[in-house]
DNA sequence: TGAATAGTGTCTTTCAGACAATATGCC
DNA sequence: GGCATATTGTCTGAAAGACACTATTCA
């Protein structure tokens, strides 16, 4: 204890030295001139669906060098005036065609080496959307996209089995505390509806009962006064995000 | 359902169409004429110890253009060869001569405009460190650095505000579920050092009883055959991890 | 009326949180 | 012996998990 750098006791003064207007300008022109090696600087974005009642993600087949052959997931530069969220948000328009749905910054991939042209780093973002919502096909500047479920993924380019890995795992971590499940389902959804996107993402079954009391105490969702009928049985009745809840 | 891009049951298919050698030369000239402006990349870390109680933050001293006389978040660019942890590590280490310690990635920042200077994509780590490793005063390559309590910060530079908001919320949080407060202590400790760790993080005070009883239940201590001695009163036992729990 | 899914309650265990008195070592 | 901190247990409420039968609608 007490052998760190100053004593916090002056946390409160200003730091001593500090350039002159004319050190100022000097240092702006030593740092312009500095001639660091840039990185390329990617956005990648994992797209996520449930459907059939597994997870599944879009991947774009590659058609170039490097890795020509193999499944990717879908990204691409940044805007130099573009804020990485914005830029993942363009590449998931771009494959999908939607907007306005839940995304989320994931984690940056940089070692070099990742990729064989030259120094990629790669910041991956993650978005949900909903199975219903899919009525156009990908666009695919990358020549072709498919969905595949994410516990039987094929060959992929790069790093990126590591990081469905890892984008999987944050999403069964998320599940548990936060509403993140329901930006899976359109405004309307019965609870074995939820109950399917719960036991998608965790990959495990689970009992009806003790779901169904647990998401109806939380007190955020509220009975819509319909019902869904789906085949010769009694139709599920449907719920919606408590206008309270909606923030 | 059903009306996004591929069946699924052709998860197993090859990609159609592939470039022929020549086309992925030529793809390849095309990849490196492409001449993207590139952001700079810095790794920025934050640093954490628990010092007289308290969660503080290692910050230095700008000296120079832009935010000069403000406090910051040590960083700097991110070599060519060089992973984004090694120079999150690097940087560490320029600050504080301490290595081999707990770093993990927390956020990138990248807003346009966040750097006056030029575009700047910040990967942000951070590491926690035991206070009684500070034997060594940091290194100051920017001239001057001090520890700050993280509750009461001065003003800072660039989006660092936010930054430290983000940290101290994400080290809440993985305290309730991980092991991330031992990285504050040495290898052995007492019940009510562990405690202070958690007191300091959480800012608030936790019942004694209630903590003891929890951490003990988790089975990851085992009790060191010896105490410490501190004053005119009882010693407290030591502790460390279970060898079983060190993985 | 049969098929198929919707909907419901109890018991047990575990965990979190509130709460105060005794034990021990040092001076 | 006094001081200062260490150490310990009970009760209560909430939440999680195991477990199986009845209800309803449609074809």
């Amino acid at each position: 204890m007490g052998t760190g750098a100053e004593p916090t006791q002056e946390a409160a003064r200003e730091p001593g030295r500090v350039d002159s207007p004319e050190e100022a300008e000097a240092s702006r022109k030593r740092y312009d001139a500095s001639a660091y090696e840039r990185p390329s600087v990617t956005v990648d974005v994992v797209i996520l669906t449930v459907r059939n009642g597994r997870l599944e993600v879009l991947l774009v087949a590659r058609r170039h060098w490097p890795f020509e052959g193999m499944w990717a997931i879908p990204g691409g530069f940044v805007g130099p005036k573009e804020s990485l969220e914005a830029a993942a948000r363009r590449e998931l328009e771009e494959e999908t065609s939607v907007r306005d749905v839940f995304i989320e910054q994931l984690y940056t991939f940089g070692d070099p080496g990742r990729d064989p042209r030259t120094r990629v780093i790669t910041v991956v973002y993650y978005a949900l959307i909903r199975a219903d919502t899919l009525r156009i096909r990908a666009a695919d500047d990358a020549g072709d996209a498919a969905w595949f479920p994410i516990s039987e993924l094929p060959p992929l380019a790069f790093d990126h089995a590591r990081i469905l890995d890892y984008t999987w795992q944050r999403l069964r971590g998320k599940l548990e505390y936060t509403t993140i499940g329901y930006q899976l389902l359109s405004r309307e959804f019965t609870l074995r509806d939820l109950q399917a996107v719960y036991e998608a993402i965790l990959n495990r079954p689970l009992d009806k009962r003790n779901f169904r009391k647990k998401v109806l105490s939380t007190g955020i969702l509220e009975r819509v006064d319909d019902s869904r009928k789906a085949g010769p049985h009694r139709p599920a009745a449907l719920y919606r995000f408590n206008s309270a809840a909606e923030q």
